[in-house]
DNA sequence: GTCTATACGTAGATAGAC
DNA sequence: GTCTATCTACGTATAGAC
């Protein structure tokens, strides 16, 4: 009756865009679930559940749970980070202007993205475990990490900070500190106060344009 | 022959010392299991065999494997956090030495003691997700952070820093700035050296005096 | 107080129907 | 390609011996 090669394509949906919207759907579930129970401790037939499939559907797509993880570990990770740096891109690090942008991101980002950094705790706890699952990581971690570190090098120069002071070590400490206040807010979130960041980053440029110049003297 | 309420003590280790012992003995091997292979990961027979017992045993000192990690989490956690708290407490934060030796004692967590931070995760992931758990975990982190908090205070008035500074804020942006660094070390290394931290202070605190005294005026 | 043996539930993964 | 049913293994927790 319905043959497989000639028939099919009715509504602009065909088998292969069905699979992958379930396959986006069994990705979408599995961020959340995992997010919120675990990588060991979510099951896959409640993600498949989760997705509105069965766990036959889920093997069917991905090979196994371990799979599954890795694929949101490689492919997702980067959405708010890439956002992070468009943030960043509008403005320029280091003026008020972007530090507040930084700031309204990491509250939302603590706040209404509630599985966000639970996602990257788990990620993180599976790279550090999984030796090969590490450079994966670092690896995708690394170009949005390049963007934070081209915006903090222009930034740089146009505050006049020496040579001395390299982007990567500031995009480092940048980064470092987003992520602990994050986590911070979310254990308590009157200990880190919606402008905190921003004013962390504000001192830390303005740190930075001191000990270029300790005593007020400049050119190099 | 061995009668109970008169004989023992024979070698200075009474029932109750023995059983005591035991405890410690099956906490410090659930804290090296549970760091390994998370808390849901983790099986009460291994911790078990790792601490040289079986499951009853553990189950005679324990009632529960979410009540052994409960205690782990109230007990065990601030360890190194109170060691942060005496490095602070023998020079003066801000000052290089006390930037110095942080630096240190951060390179030796990330490196040495490999099991803490992905403890840190589990711990902050369980509070994250049980309620409960994470006002008894804000609270276990309070103590040392107010000996921080005491520390920088004191700090920030030597170096004349104005009173719009308050040392809960910096205290906050210093423990976010370390845990975050620690963790992208795991990742990669490379990236966060063993300077970095004690960097990262120095331009925070010359921040704080610049904000404090934008063009060099003093006196308040 | 600790061990051995086990009950009971649940989870990952597969097989075969549709 | 997805679902239902199931196989198998493992993990928590308990019971009873020593």
């Amino acid at each position: 009756m319905n043959g497989e090669h000639d028939a099919p394509r009715r509504q602009r949906l065909t088998r292969a865009e069905a699979k992958a919207r379930t396959r986006t759907l069994l990705l979408d579930a599995a961020a959340r679930i995992f997010a919120r129970k675990g990588f060991t401790g979510a099951s896959v037939e409640e993600i498949a559940e989760a997705a509105g499939f069965s766990t036959g559907a889920l093997y069917s797509n991905f090979n196994s749970k371990e799979a599954l993880f890795l694929e949101l570990l490689s492919d997702r990770q980067n959405d708010r980070i890439a956002e992070a740096a468009r943030a960043l891109d509008s403005h320029e690090a280091g003026s008020g202007e972007a530090a507040a942008e930084l700031g309204r991101l990491l509250i939302d980002v603590a706040d209404k993205d509630i599985d966000f950094a639970p996602l990257q705790a788990e990620f993180w706890l599976y790279a550090v475990r999984n030796p090969q699952a590490l450079e994966t990581m670092a690896a995708k971690l690394r170009e949005p990490r390049r963007a934070l570190e081209q915006v903090i090098s222009t930034s740089l120069a146009e505050r006049g900070a020496p040579e001395g002071v390299p982007a990567e070590t500031v995009a480092t400490v940048v980064a470092a500190l987003f992520q602990g206040l994050v986590r911070l807010r979310r254990l308590d979130p009157s200990s880190v106060s919606e402008e905190l960041f921003a004013q962390a980053l504000t001192w830390l440029f303005a740190g930075i344009d001191a000990a270029g110049t300790p005593t007020g003297a400049e050119d190099d």
